[in-house]
RNA sequence: GCCGAAGUGGUGGAACUGGUAGACGCGCUGCGUUCAGGGCGCAGUGGGCGCAAGCCCGUGGGGGUUCGAAUCCCCCCUUCGGCACCA
């Protein structure tokens, strides 16, 4: 409703500032003048900003996208404006379970949803202002993508990086499909919850990531990242330094083990296989067979989730054989429990009751010697597993502290080729085999006569055909391998029959490279232009959810690593900048669709506009924590904004116009808390302070800087520098403190020196009365800071 | 248990290398705007005492270092996130 009283009142000549023709407006400028495209072949500074490309779903962008591209932005126009190129490109991760269940259940295909959901994000993306250049979208359900995401395969292949094995897998019955470690959360499937996953053992692909666990940690230590993430990354890679020692058994294959606590040798009362272990079968005497088969099968029986759970109550049983202790000489009996795992260190354990919590639980339940062998700094009852106390019971050992016997034992057995030091690591290799239709097939031949064999790069892409029938099933293989048409194919090699992998390939896959390909996004003989790889990458800035610390970003990471080591490009981090973002939450909540408290962007741009719901994003809290949705804090973005708007409108544009020198000065300082804030991703910060908006407020600033009468975008007018001399005060406050209480406030000229500053102290009224006439025994002077009197 | 982040008014959060705690916003209170108000303007807004000038207390809790601590050190508590029968 039009109030003309109101807008008499409020001074308005020009329109008030209506938001929806503003924006409208410069999208539609910025994209014919190609504002925020970048020439990647002549750009001589080069920034890559990257963000995290979205899954297109149904529901459209949700505001936790929003924030992590508009924070991206924020930070890409910025560095544009400091003279850099920037190239800040987008693309859409269309393959996937996700997008597979979704069409599964409005009953239609995938690849007929997709394109409509990618336009609606375009959409969406568009209205929000950032300054991406759409020249280089990728998808990665285009088969001039997934072809190179094939290629990789074939890379990695070749160089001995992939390999099918038959292994327990973690299968989730809901999706029908195995899942890798990283996409299971606490025994149950990422995506369906309340659904266990349970082991089944399949033929899978694995990508050997074990083998740059090393790697993988090391480099942690020297990329710009989050400390957050990088936890995250360590925590998942895991390493354990210790030893493995060797025990010996009446068959002629011995026990080895793997121990953080080789020290403590001298105290290993018995030895636990897990109870898969390959050796328990041999060392299983004859009158505990049907105990032992028994026992294996219960284990066998229980899924992973209830193994792992139960950590006081053991079980387990005796296989009737003994071990030598290598360091004793002692026979200690060998046991069969599940507390023992098959897939981490060498799944057999020597068992040290006295200095270990779990060895000490089952030794008690089973009544197993308890020895102990390091003797406590303090008074520590069993089991003591500190590190603070010398060697006993040890031979010629004894009084050794912990952590020097760890080396002196170890040389010691190692000198009969009982022990040597070990590095253990807790990552898994990457299963990459899905069971699914939605997703690029794994270009792979199986033929009787050549065996495996990779299609042959000019072959590919394997393109993924159009199926109406891509429900997946219980029978553990993929969709496909129900279309014989399909996956019959003669042999790469010899010609003769050959038959299709039938699995595809993970999703994680897809998104482990996109970054490669922006820049070259031209080019369809290749993958990514070496000259342009050379100039652009790595990844200037990365900035995005740690909900993807373990999975998209160490298989970046792995990816990248390995086309390096096979001579692609010189770098090996893809990512030497990264920040985590945080969460927005609502009303202190989590936004769930059954709570019913999702924003929806779409409403919130409707009714206040790109700009105010930007700056209001940017204004809820620091950007690496993320901060909580309300609605009623957005009206003072908008007021602020309405603020400026008019003063912008007011202000004679003439560039000589007397300025007061309080006014310059105050602008200078912002300029340099600004500069700093947004540097440092301080967005919410920055904002509180001020005029140089364009980074936040894009559309805004443009029609400002139009209105003042200047030419061009103003993206391309630089970005303002401060005067160190223009920052100083005329006259500053001094701040006086007796005893380090505040008493009095001084105004003073900068660089006043101490001894005048403490005799115009001294000389105040206040300060009089607190020093109540005592002698000042010392006086600190902080210049132009403070004076502070010590009675 | 291990690793990481964080605890500041009614509220979201500011506070640079230790130097005026509470910027900026929301909310609230009062006044004004010839009715009204999801509008605008002005003033106020950490707690306590006081007519006032002013004084005292205050950054999760307890110690400490310092002329001076939200900030540094030690111990503890709480919240969030990651890892976890990982040997």
């Amino acid at each position: 409703m039009l109030d003309y009283a109101r807008m008499n009142d409020s001074k308005t000549d020009t329109a008030t500032y209506e938001p929806q023709a503003v924006e409208a407006k410069w999208q539609r400028r910025w994209q014919e003048r190609k504002t925020n495209t970048v020439d990647l072949q002549k750009a001589d500074r080069p920034f890559y900003q990257l963000m995290m490309f979205p899954y297109p779903s149904a529901e459209g962008l949700h505001v936790g996208n929003v924030f992590a591209f508009v924070g991206n932005d924020i930070h890409g126009r910025f560095q544009r404006l400091r003279g850099w190129n920037v190239f800040e490109p987008i693309g859409f991760d269309a393959f996937g379970i996700h997008s597979e269940n979704y069409a599964l259940r409005v009953n239609a295909h995938p690849a007929t949803l997709i394109p409509s959901n990618i336009a609606r994000f375009r959409e969406q993306l568009q209205q929000l202002g950032l300054m991406l250049n759409w020249e280089h979208e990728v998808s990665t359900t285009d088969p001039a993508y997934y072809k190179w995401t094939q290629w990789i395969f074939v890379r990695l292949f070749e160089a001995g990086l992939a390999e099918k094995k038959r292994a327990p897998v973690n299968w989730c019955p809901e999706c029908k499909t195995v899942l890798a470690n990283e996409q299971v959360i606490d025994g149950y499937c990422e995506r369906h919850p309340d659904t266990r996953v349970h082991q089944r053992s399949l033929e899978q692909w694995f990508f050997k990531i074990t083998k740059y666990a090393p790697r993988l940690l090391d480099n942690l230590e020297w990329i710009d990242w989050s400390e957050s993430t990088r936890a995250m990354q360590r925590n998942w890679v895991g390493r354990s330094e210790g030893a493995e020692l060797v025990f010996v058994t009446p068959t002629d294959e011995p026990i080895r083990v793997f121990t953080t606590r080789p020290d403590t040798v001298f105290g290993a009362t018995y030895i636990v296989l897990a109870p898969e272990h390959p050796l328990v079968h041999r060392l299983t005497t004859q009158e505990q067979k049907s105990a032992v088969r028994e026992y294996r099968q219960a284990a066998a029986a229980k899924d992973m989730v209830s193994r792992k759970v139960d950590t006081k109550e053991k079980t387990g049983v005796f296989t009737g054989s003994y071990a030598r202790n290598p360091a004793t000489g002692d026979s200690i009996p060998i046991w069969v429990a599940d507390y023992v795992l098959m897939e981490y260190g060498t799944g057999a354990i020597m068992a040290v009751p006295a200095h270990d919590e779990r060895d000490y639980n089952f030794a008690q339940q089973f009544r197993l010697p308890i020895t102990p062998v390091v003797e406590p700094a303090g008074d520590a009852g069993l089991p003591y597993t500190g590190w603070d106390g010398v060697m006993m019971n040890s031979g010629e050992f004894n009084g050794l502290p912990c952590r020097d016997a760890v080396p002196a034992i170890t040389r010691w057995l190692e000198k009969r080729a009982l022990g040597k030091l070990e590095t253990q690591y807790r990552i898994h290799d990457w299963c990459i085999s899905r069971q699914r239709y939605w997703g690029p097939p794994i270009p792979i031949v199986y033929c009787d006569a050549c065996g495996t064999v990779p299609v042959p790069v000019e072959d590919l892409p394997v393109e993924l055909p159009y199926v109406e029938d891509f429900r997946p099933d219980e029978s553990g293989v993929s969709p496909l391998a129900r279309h014989e048409h399909w996956y019959r194919v003669p042999c790469p090699r010899c010609g003769g029959d050959g038959r299709r992998e039938t699995d595809v390939s993970d999703t994680f896959l897809d998104s482990s490279w996109y970054f490669l390909r922006y820049p070259s996004t031209e080019f369809d003989d290749r993958p990514f232009d070496p000259e342009l790889t050379r100039k652009w990458l790595p990844v200037t800035s990365y900035i995005g959810g740690n909900e993807h610390a373990v999975l998209h970003l160490l298989y970046a990471r792995f990816i990248t690593m390995a086309l390096h080591d096979l001579g692609h490009f010189e770098f090996e981090e893809p990512f030497h900048q990264f920040r985590a973002h945080g969460t927005i939450v609502r009303e202190g909540r989590k936004m769930s669709k059954s709570r019913g408290n999702v924003v929806i962007p779409d409403r919130y741009i409707a009714e206040w506009g790109a700009d105010t719901f930007r700056l209001y994003l940017m204004f809820l809290g620091p950007y690496q924590e993320g901060g909580d949705f309300r609605d009623e804090g957005i009206v003072g973005v908008r007021r602020f904004l309405e603020k400026v708007w008019g003063f912008t409108m007011h202000t004679d544009a003439k560039p000589q116009a007397a300025v007061a020198p309080e006014a310059i000065r105050k602008l200078h300082q912002t300029i340099r808390k600004v500069t700093a804030d947004i540097e440092e991703l301080r967005y919410n910060t920055a904002i509180a302070l001020v005029t140089i908006l364009a980074p936040f407020a894009p559309h805004f600033a443009e029609e400002c800087w139009e209105r003042l009468g200047r030419a061009g975008s103003v993206f391309d007018g630089g970005w303002p520098t401060y005067d160190k001399a223009l920052i100083q005060e005329e006259a500053i406050e001094l701040v006086v403190q007796v005893n380090g209480k505040v008493r009095a406030r001084l105004e003073v000229v900068p660089g006043t020196a101490e001894e005048d500053a403490v005799d115009r102290a001294l000389a105040d009224d206040a300060v009089q009365r607190a020093v109540a006439g005592r002698p000042v025994k010392k006086a600190v002077y902080v210049r132009d800071r403070l004076v502070n009197l010590v009675v």
